[in-house]
DNA sequence: AATGCTATGTAAAGGTTCTGCAAAGGAACC
DNA sequence: GGTTCCTTTGCAGAACCTTTACATAGCATT
């Protein structure tokens, strides 16, 4: 199958040459040539992976990856100067999958795609099931909007953020740590009390069941039960 | 808890200033000086994330990587020579998930596995259902949870962590010194009785069978007996 | 058998860390 | 200025890990 990977560049050159490079290794290549068109493209397009600039005309290349990671968990990989540490870091920090100094060496680039697009298909080959439906709650992602048996919830943006993600792995634990970057987009520290905050005020909206359904794992994270 | 990883290096005095780097960054590390040990190591299942040297004394970084490749998708992270291109390259294409040049920024290495196990952690979410039946009891990963009979354990995160090392090797004795390192995450000292403690909460949590389930072999460890 | 040393079992106490939640502070937006 | 929301602060309570202390069991030596 063709893997189809958007390339948000601002150098027209270096941008064409990796575009025909990796056309030539079997991609499918969409291009973008400043941080908004590329944001429009990645939210819009359908597109496995995001190759993406960091220095760009308009938007901070991570200001657009930030804007994705708060919608998506499409795979993202940076171009950033070579030697520039602190953007690199930074770019871990705020989701991105992986970095490549700039300039590139276009096999190692398509090495690395592969690499990240293989354990992106490894690790969904038990198949994206896009049921909304988790017991009496309905998510519909569109109008960003969950229902308890029909009735919409009142939910504040992050409350909604957190609460998909729980949905999204209903059954399991999801460790404070990845609920905070997944939901909240930034690091837990140490004594931030924020997202405990949220989930308390979630199961008050949630109403109270026995034992609640957003089950604390202590030491851990939460965890979300389904229930009907 | 806390994500393990394995180190495999060796060179000495890198492998244990990593090693204290990642400890104090959060990681549970356990250590291998060369390539045999760090597949067996590797295999045993008792860790989240592979750091893999390419040059070892014994089998080659990347030779360790096919074996483990033909068994798991484990993530692994391959250190190599810096400027090396054709190991980087025939790392991704084995598998690989990652690479980084030596000699490395401890910080970057921490980003990077931070960045893989977080892609990993948010994959696996309706993926293959992790479900293991060791006669009575039975463990469901996702949720960290362990059934008898289909009742729920209620077990602390420390005696899940210990309950499902000793279940990974049933049968065989896993020295207290391991058990220490893998559940607890820490070395064993002298005088420490922290783990009889919670071998003994253990076993009146499983309740009482004669011989007990959680055998003791004297100046060793311990050993879990399958019971039906 | 008796002795002594060491390893283990376990109750109880101690202390640390984590969590729930109310209330107050701030930031952003209109 | 008011509203809404996110975050911080503070405290109380709970859950948990570890230590302490003593009893017991295994093993080697005498």
């Amino acid at each position: 199958m063709q893997n189809r990977v958007l390339l948000v560049e601002d150098d027209d050159e270096l941008r064409e040459l990796l575009a025909r490079y990796l056309s030539g290794q079997g991609f499918t290549v969409r291009e973008a040539a400043n941080g908004k068109d590329g944001l429009t493209l990645a939210l819009g397009q359908h597109c496995d992976i995001v190759v993406l600039d960091i220095m760009l005309p308009d938007i901070s290349g991570l200001e657009v990856l930030r804007e994705l990671r708060s919608q998506t968990h499409l795979p993202v990989v940076l171009l950033t100067a070579r030697g520039d540490e602190t953007d690199r870091i930074v770019g871990f920090e705020v989701g991105a999958d992986d970095y490549i100094p700039k300039p590139c060496n276009p096999r190692e680039l398509v090495a690395r795609l592969h690499a990240i697009l293989r354990r992106v298909a490894w690790d969904q080959k038990a198949g994206v099931k896009a049921e909304q439906n988790y017991g009496d709650l309905r998510l519909e992602s569109d109008h960003r909007r969950i229902y308890q048996n029909d009735e919409p919830l009142d939910l504040t943006a992050t409350e909604y953020e957190i609460l998909q993600v729980l949905l999204a792995h209903a059954g399991s634990v999801v460790r404070k740590t990845d609920l905070m970057q997944w939901a909240l987009g930034r690091r837990l520290e140490a004594f931030d009390r924020t997202l405990d905050m949220h989930i308390s005020n979630l199961r008050k909206k949630l109403g109270s069941d026995d034992p609640p359904r957003i089950e604390t794992v202590r030491g851990l994270g939460y965890s979300y039960r389904v229930v009907e």
